[in-house]
DNA sequence: AGTAGTGTTCGGCC
DNA sequence: TGGCCGAACACTAC
């Protein structure tokens, strides 16, 4: 569920909600006034990197779905809701995931163009914040949602690996060509991810992430937990320069 | 069937 | 102060 693109995906799949008056809303939340929001319209469903946001006209509800978080349209689980809208035309539950109420103007909480798949998303700003953390590695960089908002640990490995950088490559050594090929390739297989996963084909689509054989060489991949992220890195020694 | 992970925040410690 | 680390959260695919 997590990464960015599986946001847009949900985003497209409510669509039928939106404009629809909540007839009903429950949860186990504890963050949310329910009250506050029964008998409102919403008026847009929005998304920046891993955040799913539900906007009514007096507030938002922010939704992170962690590591565990899950969504069902006209469904229900077992699981009791954290989230459970009841509109005219269905029902929307959210479970297991991490609910805020943001009641600040969205344009001054989020810098949209921060977000890999938003229209907004500015190349040039990521170049201007990468070169400010000259002694990031770039394995925990590509994780920073501050630069890279939505890129998750697949999009990490799988975008190394297509620039052929190595994940303990140090941010400012990397030479400028190769950074504006990781700024564009992690747009670029957030898409790529986005289309796959619509269509169900991602995880075959992946060249390294979880693998174990580089598919250029055939010879085997290295596993390691690198970096202030310590998250699971798949790369090939062969196809990765390593610039230090 | 047990383990590890598409993620983030928080509190404690040094 | 601030950086580092582990725990917590809570689910399920492999």
């Amino acid at each position: 569920m997590p990464e960015g693109p599986s946001i847009v995906i949900l985003k497209e799949a409510v669509q039928q909600f939106s404009n629809r008056k909540v007839l009903a809303f429950s949860g186990n939340s504890k963050q949310v006034d329910f009250g506050a929001f029964t008998g409102k319209k919403v008026t847009a469903f929005a998304s920046w990197g891993k955040h799913f946001l539900i906007c009514f006209p007096h507030a938002t509800l922010r939704i992170h779905f962690m590591l565990f978080g899950s969504y069902r349209i006209n469904e229900e689980k077992e699981t009791p809701p954290r989230l459970q809208f009841r509109f005219t035309n269905g029902t929307l539950s959210f479970y297991a995931c991490s609910v805020k109420v943001i009641t600040t103007p969205l344009d001054e909480v989020y810098d949209w163009s921060a977000d890999v798949m938003n229209p907004a998303w500015d190349a040039g700003k990521a170049i201007k914040k990468l070169k400010a953390r000259d002694t990031m590695l770039v394995c925990d960089a590509l994780l920073d949602q501050d630069i890279f908002a939505g890129v998750g640990n697949i999009i990490k490995n799988e975008v190394l690996y297509r620039t052929g950088i190595h994940p303990l490559s140090t941010v400012g050594h990397i030479p400028l060509p190769k950074l504006k090929a990781l700024v564009k390739q992690a747009v670029v297989y957030s898409f790529d991810f986005l289309k796959w996963k619509k269509a169900f084909t991602l995880k075959q689509h992946w060249q390294v992430h979880t693998k174990s054989t580089c598919p250029v060489h055939h010879t085997a991949l290295k596993k390691t937990y690198p970096g202030k992220t310590k998250r699971r890195t798949f790369y090939c020694e062969q196809c990765q320069e390593l610039y230090s």
